[in-house]
Formats: C-alpha cells, structure tokens, sequence
DNA sequence: GTGATTGCAAATCTTTTGCACTAAA
DNA sequence: TTTAGTGCAAAAGATTTGCAATCAC
C-alpha cells in the first residue's frame, strides 16, 4: 500500500483555519487516506498507536471536535454511551448493529422520506437522521 | 389535580413480572399518570425527590432498565451522553431540539419512509429510528 | 519570540456494581 | 422465611479541563 503524500491533508487543514500540527496530520491521515470510515475516540487512538503515531487520547478528542465543527466529520448518534464520527459527510443514513456496535453507511438515495411534519413553531429542521437497527 | 389509584400500576407491574414495591409503584405513577413523558434517570430522580419519594438513583436506573425491558417504557437514542426514555411505545419518531435539549414525539402516520434499503446479510430489521434535529 | 497546540493527570459526568439491609410473598 | 429489591458508596467508562511544556509560524 503506497503511502500518500502530506500535503492534501495540509491543505485541508489550513483549508479549515487548523494549524496543520503533526498529531492532527496523522489523525487526518488516518481517516481520510482509505476512503470512508467510522471511528470513535478510542477506536482512533488505537489506530494511531498501531501506526505508531504518538497521540494522546486527550488529542483525539479535540481532533474530532475541531474537525467536526470544521465540517470535515460527522457526528453519529446511534448508541448513548459512545460518539461516533463519520468520514462521510454528505447526506446518507445508517444501518447500526447493535450486537457488533458496528455502523454502515446507507446512500442519500436509498432512503425516501416523502412525508415529516412541520417543525414546531419558530425552529428549523437542521438535519433528518435514519437510523435503521438491525 | 385527583390522585389516581393505585391498583392500575400495580396491575401493570405484575403483569411485567415486577414485583410491585413503594418505589417502582411510585416511579410507574410518576412516569404512566399524566400522558406521554420524556425522562432521564436524573430528571426521574429529581421529580420523584419533588414529589417526596424516597428513592435512590441506582434504583431509578434500574427501574428505567426493568421497565424498558418489560416493553412499558422505550428507549431513545438522541444525545451520546445521556439516556431518554419515552413512555410512549408505539411506533413514532422524535424532533429533537439540541438547543433545549427536549424531544417531542412525531405521531407514527406524519413520517413515511416510501424506500429503504434491505438490510446486510443475515440481518434482520429491528427497528427504524428517524430523528428531527431542529 | 509569541500564541496555538499538546500531553498528562485530575476532574467531571453518567451509569453500573457489590453488598449489607429491607420488604414483598 | 425466603428471595427479590433497595440504598449507599465505590467503581467504571467516556469525555473534558487546567496547566506547564512544546511546536508552528
């Protein structure tokens, strides 16, 4: 397996005003070199001590906050005890396995919604989850 | 406001297998007496001190648990954080408001999922979630 | 150099657990 | 009496925070 270069994560970084440190380098390297992925704090920790990338776990998780509210991941709410992140940000669903805790993803298009109620008075829909339990 | 009997809950309680105690009898009027409710262990917790009911915060987790298990109470997944559980067990789905964070049901006829996709391999569809961030 | 970022350890928050005590049957 | 249920305090697990050390610019 080639190794990427550095610098579209570089760019990406500086794209969303994150100094492009080394931690964050890896971690970005980490989620977004093998296309889509779903990782939790502690999944991604482990991930980086495999590659043998010095992080803090305190790190991850600014990592994954910094990047989410950069609109670079996504937060999944599919269990209340952990936060998953998804590499996927464009519009789609999710299929989640509670037996395995595992996710899949389920295209924008394979999901129709073609009736949802008006939101109560003065709010905005921000955003529809499907989360399809299996 | 009239103070309801107790034999209905307690009817409820044996029907589930649940020993009928003061505390789950008391936790049962709290959360059946007055239509639908949205609850964490803590709000449950604070409102059964309000209404001067001994009763400790483990014992509230695992009533919430026990109920939700015996089919009276279900389980919402909206925040990683914490718990809800809803006292409304038909099929519905959730506005979620992250600013208060409040539920408000969505009647079961006001969503309607005209595609999905089928499930993975081997898997069986348990239940589909649709939640509203407004 | 200067301010942003990191690591560590401690703190926080929600939830669970172990065990002696209490109460329902 | 017998066994399920409860309370408390301690433990566990996920996440956050404070602050000194380090790094990007």
């Amino acid at each position: 397996m080639d190794a990427k270069p550095y610098s579209h994560v570089i760019e990406m970084l500086r794209g969303a005003s994150l100094r492009p440190t080394r931690q964050r380098i890896a971690l970005a390297k980490l989620l977004f070199d093998d296309g889509h992925r779903h990782v939790t704090a502690e999944s991604l920790h482990a991930d980086a001590q495999e590659a043998a990338i010095r992080v803090s776990l305190a790190t991850v998780y600014n990592t994954l906050h910094q990047f989410t509210e950069a609109g670079l991941l996504r937060e999944i709410v599919v269990d209340s005890q952990r936060c998953y992140f998804d590499t996927n940000t464009e519009n789609h669903h999710h299929f989640f396995c509670e037996e395995t805790n595992s996710l899949q993803d389920i295209s924008g298009e394979d999901v129709v919604l073609s009736k949802l109620p008006a939101p109560p008075e003065g709010k905005t829909i921000k955003r529809v989850d499907v989360v399809v339990r299996v």
